[in-house]
This record gives structure tokens, C-alpha cells and sequence, in this order.
DNA sequence: ACTTATCCTACTGATAAAGTAGGATAAAGG
DNA sequence: CCTTTATCCTACTTTATCAGTAGGATAAGT
């Protein structure tokens, strides 16, 4: 339980770009895919901005669409970006002086930090064009039937 | 940074327990060996107590000693017991229905799912005995030289 | 009895999450 | 210009959890 919701929201909205494809979407627009409120998903948007994920156009037929090619978005980056380093404890930080004074609590860091290893490669290895190709199928025919599908890497099947 | 001190904690003095041997440790002398406030350390004994980890003995030459072989306590039930469900986010808990309204949302969901199986799976193979054998040279050596080492399972020399 | 320990419950301060609110700025269309 | 539609930006509020303190009740040794 440790993802936040704010960081959740992200990935959503993230993943919505990259579903909707070349052309932008409006704060309102991504509001009636995921379901957040709009004045914090603003919040959400110009932190994702700021980190060079989104850009972002004002004015009427503004808004905001992905920054790169979905593929070379990692949801690592997003994560990272409102979570902050992936360790599950302070001591299992990547850039961690060396030792800690005790050597009960330092013996137990191997794990942590072989459960930082762990989740910060899947996060890595999962990038936006898959998520988006994932979900491209059930959720583009049932909300905007015939958008033209850009271009997927092949879709892992995963697990059902 | 989702591992609370209080887990922190925990896991330390259940491994400093695992180190000690058979004898019991007060909660004086857990204080000694791991650097956590005494009041609260008793309210987690208590908690590990009641969660039938740890057994305790009331009075002078009171304290607590592992309910159970060091080998069959994992670190997952400790973790559990102090974190609750392990899932990076609410809607990969292992009991969850099946499907949740949104299309976008649910196709993170799968790697969230993924994060907590590599994460549970992990500290489902991590024991106290081993931990305990892994601390046991340094630790046990600086701090009370001689102590009856018990039956370890092989060190895995991890990673250095 | 007296000491040493566990046990038990209530209370408190600090911090972060999760939003709300309200306006400033910029671009498009008339 | 002037209005509309959007992003942009900052401050505030509310709620919950974390991380402890505090203080006594109970039980077991000596």
C-alpha cells in the first residue's frame, strides 16, 4: 500500500495519453477517462510537465500529450518522480553511506534492498507503449470506437 | 520508504532474538542491542506476543525468546503482521474481485501485482536463521563473545 | 514486602496525503 | 479588443497515520 494515490493518478493519466495517441488532451478530457478530480489532476499534470513527461499547450484547444514515444517511458520514471527513491527503508537507499552503526539492523538491508532490486526492475522493463497496447484493445473499442491505433509493440499476452 | 520504523523495529528484535538463542532477552536488553525507545518496543513485543511470534515470561528473569525455530519464522510474517497486505496499491490485494470499473486503471494493475509477488516472494524465503547466521560472526562476536551459536542453515553469502 | 519485569490503555505531537479554492496568464475566435 | 477556454501557480484545509509518552495494573521471583 505504499503507492499514493497522487502516484496512481499519474500512471493513469500517463497511460490515457498514451492510449489517446499524437494529439493532446485536455485536463477535462483526461477527468472522463480516469476518474480524479480535476483540480488536483492539474496539480498531477504540471508536475509531470515539469519532469519532462507531458508538454503542454494552453489556451482553447490546449492541453497536454506525452513528451516522448510511449516506448521510452518507463513507469519507473513516473513512479519515481512522486515517490521518490524505491527503497522500502531508508537504509536500502541506492546512494547509501556504506554501513550503518548497527549490525542487526544492517544485516536485515540485504533484503531490502533485494526487494528495491526487484521492484525497481519491473518498473523498469514496463513501458507505455506496452501498458497502452495492453489496454488498447477492451478500452479504445468501448469508449471511442475506431481510433487509429498508433504504432504497439507486440503485446505480451502476461497472465490473463 | 514504505517499511514503517515500527516494522523496522520489529524485525530487528525478532532477529535479535534469533541471534540470542534460546534463552529469553528483556526488554531492557533488546534496547541494548537494537536502538528503539523501551516503551515502544514493548508495545511491538506485545503485538508480536499476541501474533503467537515471540512467547513471553513475566517477572525477574522475565522477557521474550521465538515462539518457534528460527527457520520457520520468514520475514514475510513479521512484515504482514505489522504492514498488512503487501500490495504496492489497494487494488492488487490478494482477495480483490476480480475486475475494477476502470480499463486504464486495471491495466497497471497487473504490474502492480507482479511488484507484490516478487516482493512477497522474497520475503517468504528469508528466515530468521538465516538472517541470524548471516549476523552471527560480527555481531554476536563484538558484542558478547562465546555465545552457543545454534544450529545455522548454511549461509548463502549473498552478495557481499 | 520489594523489586523486576511484562502487560494494557489512553493520550499527544508531528508529518504527509489528498484534496479545495481562487485567481493569474496565455492563446484562439469573433 | 474582448470573451472564452484552457493551463499555470500558490495557499489553505482536512484527515489519518506514525511515532512515540505516560502511567499504572499484574505477575513472578527473592
Amino acid at each position: 500500500m505504499w503507492i499514493t494515490r497522487k502516484t496512481d493518478y499519474a500512471t493513469r493519466a500517463v497511460l490515457a495519453l498514451a492510449i489517446h495517441g499524437a494529439e493532446s488532451l485536455s485536463v477535462h478530457e483526461l477527468v472522463d477517462r480516469i476518474q480524479v478530480p480535476s483540480s488536483y489532476l492539474e496539480q498531477i499534470m504540471s508536475q509531470l510537465r515539469s519532469a519532462g513527461i507531458v508538454r503542454s499547450e494552453r489556451g482553447p484547444k490546449g492541453g497536454y500529450r506525452l513528451n516522448h514515444p510511449p516506448e521510452e517511458i518507463t513507469l519507473e520514471r513516473v513512479v519515481r518522480l512522486f515517490q521518490g527513491p524505491l527503497a522500502p527503508i531508508e537504509c536500502a537507499t541506492r546512494n547509501m553511506p556504506a554501513s550503518c552503526p548497527m549490525e542487526v539492523g544492517c544485516t536485515l538491508r540485504s533484503t531490502w534492498e533485494e526487494v528495491r532490486d526487484a521492484t525497481i526492475a519491473i518498473l523498469e522493463r514496463t513501458d507505455f507503449a506496452t501498458l497502452a497496447a495492453r489496454a488498447g484493445g477492451s478500452w479504445t473499442a468501448a469508449t471511442k470506437t475506431g481510433t487509429r491505433r498508433r504504432r504497439t509493440t507486440a503485446a505480451p499476452a502476461a497472465k490473463g
